[in-house]
Formats: structure tokens, sequence, C-alpha cells
DNA sequence: GGTAGTGAAGTTAACGCTAACATCGTCCGT
DNA sequence: ACGGACGATGTTAGCGTTAACTTCACTACC
């Protein structure tokens, strides 16, 4: 009972109270907190020491009011639980707050244009300086461009805007690998489980492994398309297991990629004997499935990293529209081999 | 004067602008926002119309210096690339942001007590009401504790911490489910890969685990210990295969799951023919690894949004302190069976 | 018909901070 | 020794809202 009359009590300490603590006048205050190398050194130790007492913060509403910054950046995603998204969310958070910003987010239930120009609105409203969009579907996008203020700062991530800065693995080039490798093996053509349409990640990948297979003059299969989930990767390989041409499968994603070897297996095909199995990402857990799973690395903490780094300079007015593209790398584990038979 | 009147138009519109298109004091239209029913009808309407004429918005920062309300919920998580944690903070920023509030995030890069005060306190500083913690490492917890202003609500997920309200899945009673399984597949022990000493949810399924044995009156073996990864699940595993009575091994999640089955397989040994393996949390990759993995499915998403519904409650003066907890349920797959001699 | 009561709007004063200008010594060059 | 420049601090005036009054017109009642 005392606790809570005291702590009520006991209000938060304004510029005020430190001022008449150190004996000087707020305005002092304010300066050794926004350039403390104006002030006396003698001074400034006496008005930390007063804050330190008081243990004073400022307040940022009152703060942001007045220079209208907010210190703050938001975050636009959609689906946090996919591995990908996930680290790169964390990448950005970390580095958000290393250059001493708060970070704000704003997450799509729905990939609608309706919902992404809400969750731009909301951050808007919140006066973000800069925006990230973690939000690969290209539908999507269109909507965010034209929702956006265009006095606020954007950078995309995995996603290339028209007129919007962006950051990304390079799609086309994994795929390529991807299909090249498999064909180095000794497979007449490589069949392939897409991601969902409306990805430009999943556009991305389909597009270099088109391109590798035309290169090589070799027969371009008919894609199946998944919606990243295993599950999804589950229905596409029982279809893969009827057609004995598929002697080689890429699957745009890990999960996916296990959802296909499931079904292989199911289906009384061996891999990489019968098939071999291609996934991308490298989750955590690629090494230690059955087979270890050949695959796509993708750098996604530094592309976050990257795209904070990226953004904090279009705010101090570096020019926007840049892309940034970031390559990567084939891992060759266990459940891709040489063509048998 | 045409210069002005566009420079005007180029500010972002006040409340004052919206007044006086509307003919009516500031004041009103305050109300119109804040407390729609006290105005007349007929005037509420113009108002609405200079608003929406206008594209006015509300300046956040200057009603919360003067209402000292945010509208924002804090949310510290340590690493949102697990699964578990994703899958939590996505229910959390789906539930907040359908009550209206706004989410600030505050990520912690190393499991220190410094590094917990200061992720609170940043947060505090933003002046949200409430604060979420999704940081299962007990030393932590301790240290956030002691760093909590006594004025503003918290609700701890996956963590019970003394005088702080927590929401949680029953570990203990998830673990128990699990090793009365194995007993009950014949298997005479089972034995443990854990995850980290300092998570609390580690502990409730050492806990479970140990109790489900005692009363069946069977050994306890000695846990081996691991962080999570399947990486170190694979360690673990690989220890394990030494022992021939360790022919049911309960490891705390999926990834170390995968990680005992790839050692045990390395090393010759059949999964579940020769050894039973489990795994905790039912990731959606479960069903579709080789073999598919009997676990322990865990309401993520659904923990995370009890707690802000809770944390809500607390906030409008509900009682503190409560523990929410949610019961898990067992997934047979095919990584356990009988013991086979 | 006068007065209290009501509902709807307006006026004024914060909220806590920073920008911009004002002040006041002090040091300098001539 | 004097005016100007400079460095350190103080004073004042908002930033855009809401809280708390105040005003005013209109109703209701004895």
């Amino acid at each position: 009972m005392a606790d809570v009359s005291v702590a009520k009590s006991r209000r938060m300490p304004v510029m005020g109270d430190v001022a008449r603590l150190a004996g000087v006048s707020h305005m002092t205050v304010s300066r050794v907190l926004n350039e403390p190398e104006s002030v006396r050194p003698e001074t400034r130790e006496r008005v930390l020491l007063a804050i330190e007492q008081l243990g004073y913060r400022r307040n940022s509403a009152a703060r942001s009011l007045v220079t209208r910054r907010s210190q703050t950046l938001g975050v636009v995603c959609f689906d946090t639980t996919l591995y990908g998204p996930a680290s790169m969310f964390n990448g950005i958070v970390h580095a958000t707050e290393e250059a001493g910003y708060a970070v704000s987010v704003a997450s799509l239930r729905r990939p609608t244009a309706d919902a992404a120009t809400q969750a731009v609105q909301r951050l808007v409203h919140q006066s973000v300086e800069g925006l990230v969009l973690i939000a690969p579907q290209a539908a999507e996008a269109m909507a965010f461009v034209r929702a956006l203020p265009t006095n606020i700062p954007v950078v995309a991530v995995e996603n290339a805007l028209p007129n919007v800065t962006s950051v990304s693995v390079d799609q086309v080039l994994g795929a390529r690998m991807v299909t090249e490798h498999l064909l180095s093996l000794g497979h007449e053509t490589v069949h392939h489980v897409r991601g969902p349409l409306d990805w430009s990640e999943a556009n991305g990948r389909v597009e270099g492994w088109a391109a590798a297979l035309e290169e090589h003059g070799r027969m371009v299969p008919r894609e199946l398309v998944g919606d990243w989930s295993a599950r999804s990767g589950y229905a596409a390989g029982q279809k893969l297991v009827r057609d004995p041409r598929a002697t080689a499968v890429f699957a745009a994603n890990d999960s996916m990629a296990l959802g296909v070897m499931r079904a292989l297996l199911d289906a009384g095909a061996r891999v990489p004997e019968d098939v071999s199995v291609v996934g991308f990402d490298d989750i955590p857990e690629a090494a230690f499935v059955t087979p270890p799973l050949t695959t796509v690395s993708q750098p996604f903490r530094e592309v976050g990293q990257r795209s904070i780094e990226i953004l904090l300079d279009e705010m101090e007015g570096g020019e926007a529209g840049a892309t940034s593209v970031i390559p990567p790398e084939l891992v060759v584990r266990d459940s891709t081999s040489h063509r048998r038979s």
C-alpha cells in the first residue's frame, strides 16, 4: 500500500528538476544531452550528476513533438515464422538498435493491397523516419508503392520494387547454381517445385532455373507450385514420383524439399540414388535431415543488416533507388548424386 | 500569397486547420476524434469531412505528450529465429495490432543481465504501456525483474517469473507425455537431451521427464545438454549411440531430435527400429522428415495472443501475477516404436 | 417569467522539450 | 583602453494535443 502511494506521488523528473538540482537553466540540461561540447566541462559534470541522481530520462514524446523526428524505424513484415524472413528480421532489429533507433513493427495478416496500405499507414502515423519492407509478394509490392508517402525513405528486402531501394540475394544466380550442379551430375533435366506465384523470390528462382536449362539446351519441365510448406512439397513430390524422367528435383526452399523427399521415400524411391533433391535457404537443420540436404545458403542476417545501413544512408540524404544484390552459395550435401541407370 | 498558402498546404495539417475548414474550434475536432457522441451529429459530419479533405492525421507525439500514454506495447525478445519464439512473436504482434496498439521491439543480442536491462530501459523510454517478455532464460529473468519499473504491466511468455504474470505451455506435462509414451512402448528407460541450462522451458522438460521415470521406478539417466540446435543434437547423439541401453531418446526440441537421429543413422543405428526418438515443438517440417518425427505440439501463436489479452486486461486494472498454463499435445509419428531386443 | 439545469461548443493552459534569439562576461587586436 | 567577436548560458516562444474550465443558448419547472 505504502509502496503504491509513494510510487504515485513521485512524478517522473523533468528537465526543470534536473536544472534546479544542478543550478542551471533547463536549456543547459538540454544542451548537455544534445550537444555536450557546447557546455563547459565543469557545468556538464554537474548536470550529468543531477541526471544520475534523479534518474532522469528525457521524454521522447515531447522531444519528437518539437523535433519532428521519432528516432524510430518501421518494419513491415508478413510472416516471420519462415526461416528466411525471421532471420532477416533479426538482422534488421539488431542493426536498427545498434544505430540508436527504435523498431516499430507492423505485420500483415493477409497479403492484400489493403492490409499493406494499412500497415504502412499505421507506421507512418507513428512518424517512423524510415521503412523496411520484408514482404516479398509482388502484388503487395505494388500496393505499397502506391501507399508510400513520398517523403519517407524506404528499403525493400528481397523484393525489387520500381523506384524503391532494395537489398536482396541473387535468386537467379542461386537457382542457376543448383540447376548446373544437377546437370553436371548427369541428369537429363531438372524438375522444379516453385514457391507461390506472387513471391518475387520464387519467380527469381524459376527464372534462374529455366535459364540454366535453356542454356544447356535441355527440356524445361512444367514447374509445380508450392506454398513454401513441407506439406505442399509433399503434394508436389507425389506427382513427380509418377514421372520417370524426374531424376532431379529442385525445390524452391528447404521445407518443400523435405516434403518432396518424404513423398519420394513413401513411394519407394530412394534419395539420392533414384532421385536427387535440392532445396534453397540452408536452414540450420538442413545438414542433419535424412539425407543431409544439398541447398543454397543465403546470408539472411547480412541482408537485414545491409538494408538498415542503406536506409540510414538514405535518411541522411544518400540517393535512393539503388539495388544491392548479394550472392548466395551452393552447399552440396548428400541429397544429390550422379544419375544412375 | 500564393506561395504562402502552397507552403502551408505542404505542411502536415493540424487540428487547427481542420477546425478552420469545418468552421469550429480545434477542441471540437479533438472531441470528434475522442468522444464522438459528445458532438452534435451535424457538426461531427462537417468535421469528419474536413478531416477527410485535408487528409488529416492526429500527431501521436503531441497526443502522447499530453495523455502520457503511447498506445504502444513493447516486446522484448532474444532470438526470433527459433520456431517457437518466432511463432509466439507473430501471435503477439497480430493480437497487439488488433487491439489498436503499436508494437515496439527490443532484441537481446546476448543473454546477459545487462543487455536485458538495457532492452527494457529502451522500451520504457519509449513510454510503452505494457511489456511482453519472450526471453525464456532464467538468469535473465531475474535481471528483468529487477530492472522492471513497478508501474508498467508485464507479461512473460514461457517463463515463470516471481511476481510477474505469465503465460506458458505446460512443459512438465508435455515431457511427461513423451516419457510415458516411450515407456508404454516397452523401453526400459528414456534418455534425454535437454536444452540450455538457463532456459526455463528446458528445465520444465527435464522435470517432467525425470518425474515420469521415477514414478515408474525407472533409472533416470544423466541428461545430455544441447543448445536447441540440430548440431548440438548431433553431438549428443554421437554419445548416446555408444550406450546400448539408450533405446529411447527424448530430445528437448525437434531440431535436436533431428541431430540425434542423424548421429544415430550415421553410426549405423536405425530409427525407430533400434532407437526411438522424440522431439518437442512440432515444427511444420516434423511430419515430413525421415522418419516422420514423434513430437509434442505447442500452440505457440495462441500463447502469444493470450499473453496480449492478459496484458491488456492488466493494463485496465486487472490483477497481476496470475499464471496461465496451456496444455500441449503429443503427436505420435514414425520415429518411435516398440522396443525390439 | 425568472432561474436553475442541461448540452454543445469555445478558451485557456499545460504537457516536456528544443529552436532561436538575447544576454553577459571575457579576450582580442589596434 | 575600447569596440567587436566569441563562448557560455539564460529567456521566450512554440510544437499539436487534451484537460479543465467557461460561455452561451436553450429547455424545463414552479
